[in-house]
DNA sequence: CCTGTCACG
DNA sequence: GACGTACGTGACAGGG
C-alpha cells in the first residue's frame, strides 16, 4: 500500500454536489444551542458516512478524496465572462455551512482538496487521468453530466442518490454518444444552467445525431456545407466561433497544477475522538450515537433541547350519534324546537335542497341543532319512491309538515334579531330561504370562522373541519345520492337516511361554532371576522340574487361568427400541416409540430407530451405560419366555448339574468372567487374578447356603472414598504410606471419611451409577485442576466422594497403566517419547505399582505355600500377584485358615482390611514364594455 | 379524474 | 449545483 498502482481504486467525491443534495433534501435544521444553520452539514456527514461504510470488497476505496470548488472566478471566466453567469446566489443559510463541510471531511480523515481558479471538475479530471495512467480504477461520486466525458478506461461514475453506476453505456443513454463524444455534443447543445452558448436551436438530441454522423465536432464544422436542413446548416456556419468557444468551456482540464499526488489520498480510518468531537460540536445526536456504537466508545454528551409546548385541550362534546337525532313530523314538535331556540338565543341551521345552485334548487328539508348531540331534521318535500325506482314519483311522501305551514312557523325564528342562526356557508341557505320569503338574520358562519382562524392552512369545507377539529367522519353525501349518471336528488332520499345526514350537519356545525367562537378572540381575528367576513354574507347574497342582464342574441351572433372563423382557420391549419388533426388537442398538435414537421424547440413535460402553450407557439410563429393560426384558433375557441356559448346556458330563465356565486373562503389572500359562471374573468385585454362585454347590459332606462381602484396594490406596496418617492408620486398623481422607469434608467419623464415604461411596469408588477430573475426574464423575453440586473438596480434605487421583502419572509418564518394591514391572517405552512416549494412559499408570502390588504379594502367598501346607496335607484351587481359594477337608473348615475366613489376611496378608514390616497376611476354606459 | 391551456385582476 | 420559477383565481377540452 501507499503507492498508487494497478490494484488501487480511487474514489473522488464531488463535494459541492453532496452539499447541494444535502441542502435540498433536508428541512432547514439549526443547531439547538445557538441556531446556527446546519442542515446541509448534517446531510453531508450522513452521506459521507454512509458512502464510506457502504463500500466493501472490490468497491472499497484504497484512495479517496472529497473535491470542492473554490472561488467563483475560474480560467473559464477569462475565456467567456458570462460563464455560469446564470447561477443564482447561494442561499443565505447555506453560505456559513460551506467551511463546516470542509471541517467535516477532515474529521472523517478524508483528504479534502480544492484549488483557487479551478473548478472541482478540473481537479477530478486531472486526478482521474493520473489514476488511469497509473493503471488503477476510479469511481467519481457525482451525477453531474459535465463529468461524463471522463468515463471509460477504468473510470466510472456513481450516482449516490440513485445508487446507480454510470459506465459508457450509461453515458450513451444520457447523451446519445459515448464519453469521447460528450464534449462535442455539449459544445453544440450548450447548457443554459452553466450559460454555455452552444449552437442556437440545437439540443442534445440533434447534436448527438450530428456527431454520430460526422464523427467529431471538427469534422462537422469542416463539412457544415453538406448539411441538408438549410436552417441547421446556416446555424452551424454562423455560430462557428461560439461553438468552438463552447468546446473550450466544456472540456475539462486534465493538467491542473496540483500540489499533491495520488499517494497523498490514501484512505485512512477516522480518529474516533476527532470525528466524534466534531459531530458533538454540531450537536448531531443520531449520527454521534451511531458512530460511537461502531467504534465501541461512549458517545459524547450533548445537552438536551427544551421540551416542546403542549397544545391546549379541546372542548369535550358527547359522541356524535346519528341514530339519536329527531325527525320532526308535526307542528307541535316543530314548535317545541322553535321555542327552545328562542330560549337559548342560537340555533344551528342547515337546509337540504335538490341541487347546488341556490337560484334554481328547491327546498327539501331543514335541520336544526341547539345543544351538541341533540339535533333534528324537518322533512318537507321528500317524494315517494327510492333510489331504485328510476323515475320515482312526484307524490309527496307521507308524514311531512306542509312546506308553507313549516315556513310560517320558522320565519319569525329565522328573522328574529335576538337569535343567532349558525350555519356552514350560510350564504347558500340565506339565498335559498330568501326565495321562500325568509330573510335569515343575524347569522354566524363556521366556514368563515375557520377562514379567519386558519386561512392558508387548509380548506374550510364542513367534512374537512369535522374530521380535523372534531375527529368525526361525516356521512358522505355520495352515500345518499350516489354519483354519476345514476345520481338522485335529495328529495328522493329516504327520510330515515335524510335525518341522519341532515341533522348531523347541523350538529357538527354547532360543535364547530362552540369550538371556533372563543378562538377568534384568542387568535386576534375577531375584528377580521366581525367586520370583513360575517357582514359580507348578506351583501353578496343580494348581489348574486340581483344578477346581471345578459343579452342572449348578442352572444349567439358572436358564437356563430366565431364558429365560421374557426372553421376557416382549421382548414388553413390542416393545409399547412399537410394532415388533418384535432387542433384542440395539445397532444396531437405537439406531434404535428415537432415530430411530423420537425420544428425545433419541442420540449416534453412530465407526461411525455410536448408543451404547446402560447409562449412556445409565439416563439415558433417566427419560423412558420401554422403556430400563429393555432394561436388565433385557440383564442376564438376559448371565447366561444367559455363565454359566448357557456354564458347563454347560465341565463336564468326566470330572471333573464346571469347569477354568479361568490366563494368567500376560497382564495387564501382574502380575495373572492366567482363561479358558475365565473364573472371575474370576462375578456377585456383583446379587442375581440372585449366585445363579449357588450352582451352584459343594463335594463332600459338604466346604466351600468363601473368603479375601479387605480393601482391599488402598488399604492399599498408604497405604504407598507414606506417608499417616500413612490408615495409622493402617488400623491402628485404621477404616472407611476413612467416614474419608476425614470428613476431606474435615468431617463427624464419627458423623454420616456413606451418600451422603457413597459419594462418598468413589468418590474413593478414583478415586485408585487415576489420577483425573480427567471420570472421577469420570461415575462419581458430578455436574458436572465439582464432581468437580474434590472432587479438589482430596482432594489438599489428602492432599498425599502428589498427590506420589506426580507422582513416579510423573516416574519413568515418566525410566525408561520403573514398579515394584512387589517389583521387578516394568512398562514404560510410551506415557508419552511425545501426545494421548489420554498420559492413558491416565499413569493406567496410576499404577495399575500399586498393582495390581501387590497382585498380587505374592497370588502370593507362593499359592506358599507348598501347603506350608502340605500336611497338611490341603484344596485351593486358584481365585484372583480378591484372593480365594483352597479346598475343604476339613468338620472342617478352621477349621484351613484359620487357616493360609491367616496365609499371606495375611504374604505380603509378608520382602521388604517394609508400614506397614499386611494383613487377610484368611474365610467358609465349601456353595457359593460361602454362602462369601462 | 387529471392535465394543459387560457380568461381575468 | 437542482426537483422549478412571478401572485391569486375558474372553466373548458382532451384523454386515459
Amino acid at each position: 500500500m501507499g503507492t498508487f498502482g494497478k490494484d488501487s481504486h480511487l474514489h473522488l467525491i464531488d463535494g459541492s454536489a453532496f452539499i447541494f443534495r444535502a441542502y435540498h433534501a433536508l428541512p432547514p435544521l439549526t443547531r439547538k444551542s445557538d441556531g446556527l444553520p446546519i442542515g446541509a452539514v448534517s446531510g453531508f456527514c450522513n452521506m459521507l458516512d454512509r458512502y464510506v461504510e457502504g463500500k466493501t470488497g472490490d468497491d472499497a476505496p484504497t484512495h479517496i478524496a472529497v473535491i470542492f470548488d473554490k472561488g467563483s472566478h475560474t480560467f473559464r471566466n477569462d475565456m467567456y465572462d458570462l460563464y455560469k453567469a446564470n447561477r443564482e446566489a447561494m442561499p443565505e443559510d447555506l453560505r456559513p455551512q460551506m467551511p463546516l463541510t470542509r471541517r467535516a471531511t477532515e474529521a472523517f480523515n478524508i483528504a479534502c482538496k480544492e484549488l483557487e481558479g479551478y473548478e472541482a471538475d478540473d481537479i477530478i479530471a486531472t486526478l482521474s487521468c493520473q489514476a488511469r495512467d497509473a493503471g488503477g480504477r476510479v469511481t467519481i461520486i457525482s451525477s453531474d453530466k459535465d463529468l461524463m466525458q471522463l468515463v471509460g478506461n477504468g473510470v466510472e461514475m456513481f450516482d449516490a442518490m440513485k445508487n446507480k453506476r454510470i459506465d459508457r453505456e450509461g453515458v450513451f443513454e444520457k447523451f446519445g454518444v459515448y464519453p469521447e463524444g460528450v464534449v462535442d455534443v455539449q459544445s453544440l447543445a450548450g447548457d443554459s444552467v452553466d450559460n454555455v452558448p452552444g449552437a442556437p436551436g440545437i439540443g442534445v438530441k440533434t447534436a448527438a445525431l450530428l456527431i454520430n454522423e460526422y464523427g467529431s465536432l471538427e469534422a462537422l464544422l469542416e463539412r457544415a456545407e453538406e448539411i441538408k436542413q438549410p436552417k441547421r446548416r446556416q446555424t452551424l456556419i454562423d455560430n462557428r466561433a461560439q461553438i468552438e468557444l463552447s468546446k473550450r468551456l466544456v472540456a475539462l482540464d486534465c493538467n491542473t497544477p496540483l500540489d499533491f499526488t495520488l499517494d497523498d489520498l490514501e484512505a485512512r480510518q477516522p480518529v474516533p475522538e476527532t470525528l466524534l468531537g466534531f459531530l458533538a460540536e454540531m450537536e448531531f445526536r443520531t449520527l454521534t450515537k451511531r458512530i460511537s456504537d461502531r467504534f465501541n466508545v461512549d458517545a459524547p454528551v450533548i445537552a438536551d433541547a427544551p421540551a416542546a409546548e403542549t397544545p391546549a385541550a379541546a372542548p369535550e362534546f358527547p359522541t356524535i350519534a346519528p341514530d339519536a337525532y329527531d325527525c320532526v313530523r308535526s307542528l307541535d314538535d316543530l314548535d317545541a324546537w322553535i321555542a327552545q331556540a328562542h330560549e337559548t338565543g342560537w340555533v344551528a341551521v342547515d337546509t337540504e335542497t335538490t341541487g347546488l345552485n341556490e337560484m334554481r334548487a328547491d327546498l327539501v328539508g331543514i335541520s336544526m341543532a341547539i345543544v351538541p348531540g341533540k339535533a333534528c331534521y324537518i322533512p318537507l318535500t321528500h317524494k315517494t319512491g327510492n333510489a331504485d325506482d328510476l323515475f320515482g314519483s312526484d307524490e309527496l311522501a307521507e308524514g311531512q309538515i306542509p312546506l308553507q305551514a313549516a315556513l310560517d312557523r320558522l320565519k319569525p325564528l329565522l328573522e328574529d334579531p335576538s337569535v343567532i342562526k349558525i350555519g356552514q356557508n350560510m350564504k347558500y341557505d340565506a339565498k335559498l330561504l330568501s326565495r321562500y320569503g325568509v330573510e335569515v338574520a343575524p347569522i354566524d358562519d363556521t366556514m368563515l370562522m375557520s377562514y379567519a382562524l386558519h386561512g392558508g392552512e387548509h380548506g374550510h369545507g364542513m367534512d374537512l373541519l369535522a374530521e380535523k377539529y372534531l375527529g368525526h367522519q361525516t356521512i358522505p353525501i355520495k352515500d345518499l345520492l350516489g354519483s354519476g349518471k345514476s345520481q338522485i336528488t335529495f328529495d328522493r332520499v329516504g327520510i330515515d337516511d335524510a335525518v341522519k345526514y341532515a341533522a348531523e350537519d347541523a350538529d357538527v356545525t354547532l360543535r364547530l361554532w362552540h369550538l371556533f367562537k372563543p378562538q377568534l378572540h384568542q387568535a386576534k381575528v375577531t375584528r377580521v371576522y366581525e367586520t370583513m367576513e360575517r357582514p359580507l354574507v348578506p351583501v353578496l347574497a343580494k348581489m348574486e340574487m340581483s344578477g346581471i342582464k345578459v343579452d342572449r342574441d348578442t352572444l349567439s351572433r358572436m358564437s356563430n361568427a366565431f364558429a365560421q372563423k374557426m372553421a376557416g382557420l382549421e382548414a388553413e391549419i390542416h393545409e399547412l400541416a399537410g394532415a388533418s388533426f384535432n387542433v384542440g388537442s395539445p397532444k396531437q398538435l405537439g406531434e404535428i409540430l415537432f415530430d411530423k414537421m420537425g420544428l425545433e424547440g419541442g420540449k416534453k413535460g412530465k407526461t411525455g407530451a410536448y408543451a404547446t402553450g402560447a409562449d412556445i407557439l409565439e416563439d415558433l410563429a417566427t419560423e412558420h405560419e401554422l403556430p400563429r393560426r393555432v394561436l388565433d384558433w385557440r383564442q376564438l375557441s376559448k371565447l366561444k366555448s367559455t363565454y359566448t356559448d357557456a354564458l347563454q346556458e347560465h341565463i336564468n330563465p326566470e330572471t333573464g339574468r346571469v347569477h354568479t356565486s361568490y366563494v368567500i373562503a376560497g382564495a387564501n389572500t382574502g380575495r373572492l372567487a366567482s363561479t358558475d359562471p365565473n364573472l371575474q374573468n370576462i375578456p377585456v385585454r383583446t379587442e375581440e374578447g372585449r366585445r363579449i362585454r357588450e352582451a352584459f347590459v343594463s335594463e332600459p332606462g338604466k346604466k351600468l356603472v363601473s368603479l375601479d381602484y387605480s393601482q391599488i396594490e402598488l399604492r399599498i406596496l408604497a405604504h407598507v414598504a414606506g417608499i417616500d418617492s413612490l408615495k409622493q408620486a402617488f400623491r402628485d398623481g404621477e404616472d407611476i410606471h413612467a416614474m419608476t422607469a425614470s428613476e431606474m434608467f435615468n431617463v427624464p419623464l419627458d423623454q420616456m419611451t413606451p418600451e422603457i415604461r413597459r419594462q418598468a411596469k413589468a418590474i413593478n408588477f414583478g415586485v408585487i409577485y415576489g420577483i425573480s430573475g427567471f420570472g421577469l426574464a420570461r415575462n419581458l423575453r430578455i436574458p436572465r442576466a439582464e432581468a437580474q440586473a434590472f432587479i438589482d438596480r430596482y432594489f438599489e434605487r428602492f432599498p425599502g422594497i428589498k427590506t420589506y421583502m426580507d422582513d416579510t419572509i423573516a416574519f413568515a418564518k418566525d410566525n408561520q403566517r403573514v398579515e394584512t394591514l387589517f389583521g387578516r391572517v394568512i398562514h404560510t405552512p410551506e415557508i419552511a419547505a425545501k426545494g421548489p416549494r420554498a420559492g413558491f412559499a416565499r413569493r406567496a408570502a410576499i404577495n399575500a399582505p399586498i393582495q390581501g390588504t387590497a382585498a380587505d379594502i374592497i370588502r370593507r367598501a362593499m359592506i358599507r355600500m348598501p347603506d350608502a346607496i340605500a336611497k338611490l335607484p341603484a344596485k351593486m351587481l358584481l365585484q372583480v377584485h378591484d372593480e365594483l359594477l352597479f346598475e343604476v337608473s339613468d338620472e342617478a348615475v352621477d349621484d351613484l358615482i359620487s357616493v360609491a366613489k367616496d365609499v371606495m376611496e375611504g374604505a380603509a378608514h378608520p382602521v388604517v390611514h394609508l400614506d397614499v390616497p386611494l383613487v377610484v376611476d368611474a365610467g358609465a354606459g349601456d353595457n359593460w364594455a361602454a362602462a369601462h
